[in-house]
DNA sequence: CATTAATATCGTAATATTGCAATACAATAA
DNA sequence: TTATTGTATTGCAATATTACGATATTAATG
């Protein structure tokens, strides 16, 4: 199929897989690395960074959007994107409670 | 396409986008959260925890393994899963690089 | 107004993912 | 041996993703 049955995983899973699959792909890694070692929050000079064409670079310029990652404001013609702190927060949150859990169990199998 | 030119990223960001992707589904977070949260690493009780067909959840647990998310121990006819720490702690990782950065920004256009 | 620069969107081709039924396989039980 | 149980694999259909050229769009600039 290819479709994802959401309807029957918790608001929390679905939402956090949404985050990590945004995320899941070296592009989006590396414009998120651009993003974090460049003082001002930059453009589309990450078309200049990456080996990607302008059209695909916006694309997942995009998916980062919808996904809250970063951020972009207009500015005359150019588009200045940052991170959006709060949802990397939520990253953190939700590794520091695996690793809770992990803490907690800590026999297992392997 | 649907082909992801690897050859262009470092191999850091390769690493983590197979990491993440591995995690970025509903039913893999649901797994790795049943992991978690029963005691004993389990087999095939997920199908029963699960929406999912047995080959379906049997694929997701191979996909978590393919990235090292999981491991699996055979034991007779059963096979013990559990969490591989040591990939989890790679997450930690990257996401406190990630907030470490953050914090020495924190002007940006947002 | 016409041009240029920065970005987005559309359409499309190649490939990947998701899900399942059917089937295979391996270990134990009867 | 045969049956049963737990798990993996195969094959396939439906859908999603990735990438890009071409083409908008929008704002500044001449």
């Amino acid at each position: 199929m290819g479709i994802t049955k959401t309807e029957h995983f918790t608001a929390e899973q679905n939402e956090m897989a949404v985050l990590l699959k945004a995320m899941a792909h070296p592009a989006r890694i590396a414009i998120i690395d651009y993003l974090l070692t460049t003082d001002s929050c930059i453009c589309n000079d990450i078309v200049d960074e990456l080996p990607l064409a302008q059209a695909t670079v916006s694309q997942h310029l995009r998916e980062l959007k919808n996904a809250g990652i970063i951020q972009g404001t207009i500015d005359g013609k150019t588009i200045n994107y940052c991170i959006h702190k709060d949802t990397i927060k939520k990253f953190e949150t939700f590794i520091n409670h695996i690793f809770h859990k992990i803490d907690k169990l800590e026999k297992g199998c392997c």
